[in-house]
DNA sequence: TTGACTTTCTACACAATGTCGAATAACATG
DNA sequence: CATGTTATTCGACATTGTGTAGAAAGTCAA
């Protein structure tokens, strides 16, 4: 089955079938392979093996852990989404920002004013205190 | 060649490559494919078609335009730096948007601060525009 | 026409991802 | 213990994106 290509599915750096594992993992908590078969399969022809497949890749990233207690394999996130979302973050703040850091505030505020509003003020205030510790911590440069 | 692996590009949708012919001709301006080629190639061992081929591919992706006026075929940028990332933020911000809205603000704001951190006043001007935009135009939702 | 240069075609390699079937390992139970 | 069921691992194939470049075809001036 033909994937997004990477330009359409760029802003994840997980494919969408790993994107909707982690989803999973990360709502459900540590799970066994079957578990995280039968919430990620709903009607779709999906065969168990290519969710443990894709389990066993997303370990080897180091995004999933692989934990064999009592009886069967947990699986669970490595990171939580914040994490996650603060990793990714940053590596791709950092290819934008090295190509140009202009229009990237504008959609950024655009995207947080659309999606999550409320984001907004807290993002006013990370600000501030950014600028402060700035300020303050750093006479020179 | 092994290029880096999608999770160590991660920042750009373009592979190292593809990233340099359009930095160059954001850089240079409509050039023909081999002023590309030499603009890009220095010291390193790389073959003009294979410079040919990748502007060719961008150029099917839409981010370089190929006109065939007077002499050569000229290349140059279908969207100009800005308009790139800013494009590319909105796909990245939406894909992170809907992993995690938290710790994504913190991120942006440590990326910005550490690589433009004279953005930051001009982002607090934008959140604040764009806090008065949905206050007011918007009642509803 | 000929030769040099331009442009297009075609192809290969390799990594990431989606997709599984087959083989193997583990376990519960008769 | 032998067996059947379930769990886990292996190995494979397909597709897409990217880097790479030779071969072929096109263009044009001398």
């Amino acid at each position: 089955m033909a994937r997004k290509s990477r330009l359409e599915t760029y802003g994840s750096p997980l494919g969408p079938l790993e994107q909707e594992i982690m989803e999973f993992l990360w709502s459900s908590g540590a799970s066994s392979g079957r578990d995280v078969f039968s919430g990620i399969k709903s009607g779709r022809d999906i065969a168990l093996t290519t969710v443990l497949t894709v389990l066993e890749r997303l370990a080897k990233k180091g995004l999933v852990r692989k934990e064999k207690g009592g009886g069967l394999i947990a699986f669970s996130p490595a990171l939580s989404r914040d994490e996650f979302a603060r990793s990714v973050s940053e590596d791709v703040f950092k290819g934008i920002l090295g190509i140009s850091a202009s229009g990237l505030c504008a959609s950024f505020v655009d995207a947080l004013a659309a999606s999550s509003p409320d984001e907004l003020e807290r993002l006013s205030e990370l600000i501030e205190s950014k600028k402060k510790e700035l300020g303050s911590g750093e006479g020179k440069k």
